[in-house]
DNA sequence: ACCGGTAATGGGAACCGTTATCAGCTAGCA
DNA sequence: TGCTAGCTGATAACGGTTCCCATTACCGGT
């Protein structure tokens, strides 16, 4: 069984109120940081079992795990920028079917697939573009 | 300037003599099996070169980097047996193009994508399904 | 309200893949 | 052949994540 406990609970808030991707060492200082007493490895358990509920969907960038609460329920990519980490969720069903077919084209079953993109959202283009001489 | 060093071309061929991705760490230990003095930072320098080379794809998974020797020349993605690691490469020119207008629509400039495929091939699908009852 | 068991917690140590360090070596060029 | 910048490799350091385990506290049953 599951226990819910207030960190449980502080975890999930915390990310709930993000809009972007974050660490999970990243939610820990703002949670101390806002007076919370958790501790890390409860904030890696918590984001883990979030991920494996399918409350939160999570990404693997510069070898750590990011995590964002997930604001659609079904299966869906994302776009996140390079810079801010704004993230824009995409249903995209050509996807779907293009990843299943290849798979099931070349012999291989139960496909998953992994399919992120990343760029430099307009607001962040414009301060990199002056910032780059 | 890039020197050639007999390093580089054992990791070079031991890379090509592989059809599945490997980790830096299995390609230091099969040298080493077979007789080669090569240290372990040689190999993930040497990868991490063929990779910016576009001598070799590189992927993350689990936390590590894997490598593969390219076949095809240009962009293109992976198909990938997640249980015996095999992989097809493929070429997905409607994947670009759906990345690239999908960035651009939400506004977002220079766009990368991720995408690979994780399946089970038809030989360890028939093995799997022996081994679960 | 009170137990009892049991999952959850948290601080630190351990772990693992990767990168930095640096003295010695060597490929490539004149 | 000699020069020298780039390369090598053993080891230390590093950063993110997980493990360990004594303690805590959730929750169903009474």
């Amino acid at each position: 069984m599951r226990r819910r406990t207030w960190q449980r609970a502080a975890v999930q808030d915390a990310l709930t109120g993000r809009y972007d991707f974050v660490s999970a060492q990243t939610l820990h200082s703002q949670l101390r940081a806002d007076g919370s007493s958790i501790g890390l490895a409860t904030v890696y358990r918590a984001l883990a079992d979030l991920a494996e509920e399918g409350e939160a969907d999570s990404l693997r960038a510069d070898g750590e795990s990011l995590y964002r609460a997930c604001a659609s329920p079904g299966h869906h990519h994302h776009l996140i920028c390079r810079s801010c980490g704004r993230t824009v969720e995409i249903q995209a069903d050509d996807i779907e079917t293009w990843a299943a077919s290849t798979a099931a084209a070349h012999g291989f079953r139960d496909p998953q697939h992994i399919v992120d993109v990343f760029g430099t959202c307009g607001p962040c283009a414009l301060v990199g573009a002056s910032e780059t001489p």
